[in-house]
DNA sequence: AATAAATAAAGATTTTTTTCTCTAAACCTT
DNA sequence: AAGGTTTAGAGAAAAAAATCTTTATTTATT
């Protein structure tokens, strides 16, 4: 995360970062109103349905490009699309996933990714019991096969859920192979050429700022 | 994240929330570097093997009060006991999970949370099919049972793998149960009392970065 | 039509986080 | 022992992000 900033820090000035991650959890909501059959909302009500700033709010939609009206507030529909083109949800993102774990498996079977538009359309594993099987319907290759397929397929994400140790050398495999996103899920830091990206998802990041919350608390409570 | 800054915003002036994210960063780093008998590190060489600045290496290293000496930089050993005693890793920290779905079942399997202390103890469910089976050896139990467990066990924190409809209303289960810290992976907005710790993990939000970043890239090579 | 209330939008301010700069300490080499 | 080099540490500066303030617009109400 902090790491891939400097690519993009000399360009004209984008979204910054947390406004980035911010956008998912409106999109979600949003989609929750419309089930609902709601045809507008403001900034307020967002603000307090996600407990975020409502300044916050409108600077976070302004990157979409879209315009609110005072006293009404945004259109919901309006607001799904700006922000699905501005994310490009409907782009539909095909990735690999290598390291059939258990954490593989779970990312395989979670349906989150969908709402989002990423489809996991092949695993890797050097394990030979689980090579040409399928996992929630995703079909477990050896990584051998995976420059082929990659070039073929014009996959462009690639998901590492190996051990620390394998890391590295599945990044490699992987921008080998022309994979241009990265989503590392090992606790290992992963090095490439600059023009791939690399987003770390640490576990133990929140479990640290959990534990040491739950620390704070029980000092407090003395 | 954010939503939990204010409640400590008023103290003497803690850890940032970043620094603290960065910690099990060099604690999982340091431990490797334990395994090849490296007796000392300068935050320079943390600082290119963990692509962090190294000043910025020195000032999180230096909120869990270790000193270092010029020249030689810090003893590995002497840093790994500060970070794990600033973390509390090595207190054990005993977890319920709630939904043993994929994800439930991901983490029950995922052994790196024993690196820093969490154990998951006990797992519950709604589905009669899984409730009385174990998951990775964790029991699975009816919701019904947690208040009581809890309070037998006196478990602190509560993971959440339920489908977003279900997270708040678990979450007060939970928290009426006693439970003080709440890691919660629906990507539901969960409101509780301010006592009560909440960590989003939101994978929707790394999938954003990863995607937009994936388009400046695309547009950049146009 | 006039007034009031709610809210978006723009910009200023504050806060937080990161990076830069300088100093002093520790070690190594000659 | 002297000088050079590396590095921690403290504090200043810069950058980034969040919050606050003001203004203007729109809708509803009288």
């Amino acid at each position: 995360m902090e790491d891939n900033n400097d690519i993009f820090s000399s360009q004209p000035r984008g979204i910054p970062e947390p406004a980035l991650r911010r956008l998912p959890k409106y999109y979600h909501y949003l989609k929750h109103l419309q089930t609902q059959n709601r045809i507008s909302v403001s900034c307020t009500h967002l603000s307090k349905a996600l407990m975020v700033d409502p300044t916050l709010v409108r600077k976070d939609l302004s990157f979409t490009g879209i315009k609110g009206k005072p006293k009404t507030g945004y259109l919901v529909e309006g607001l799904i699309s700006a922000i699905e083109n501005f994310l490009k949800i409907n782009n539909n993102k095909e990735a690999f996933i290598t390291g059939a774990g258990h954490l593989g498996t779970a990312l395989m079977g979670y349906g989150g990714f969908e709402e989002y538009g990423l489809k996991i359309v092949a695993a890797f594993d050097t394990d030979k019991e689980k090579v040409n099987t399928s996992i929630h319907g995703v079909h477990i290759l050896h990584p051998e096969k995976l420059p082929e397929l990659a070039k073929r397929m014009n996959v462009r994400i690639g998901i590492i859920t190996v051990p620390a140790k394998a890391a590295q050398e599945t990044a490699n495999l992987m921008v080998k192979s022309g994979i241009k996103a990265i989503w590392n899920f090992s606790p290992a830091e992963i090095v490439t050429s600059e023009d791939v990206i690399i987003i770390n998802e640490n576990l133990a990041s929140s479990l640290a700022v959990l534990s040491h919350n739950l620390l704070v608390i029980s000092k407090e409570s003395n």
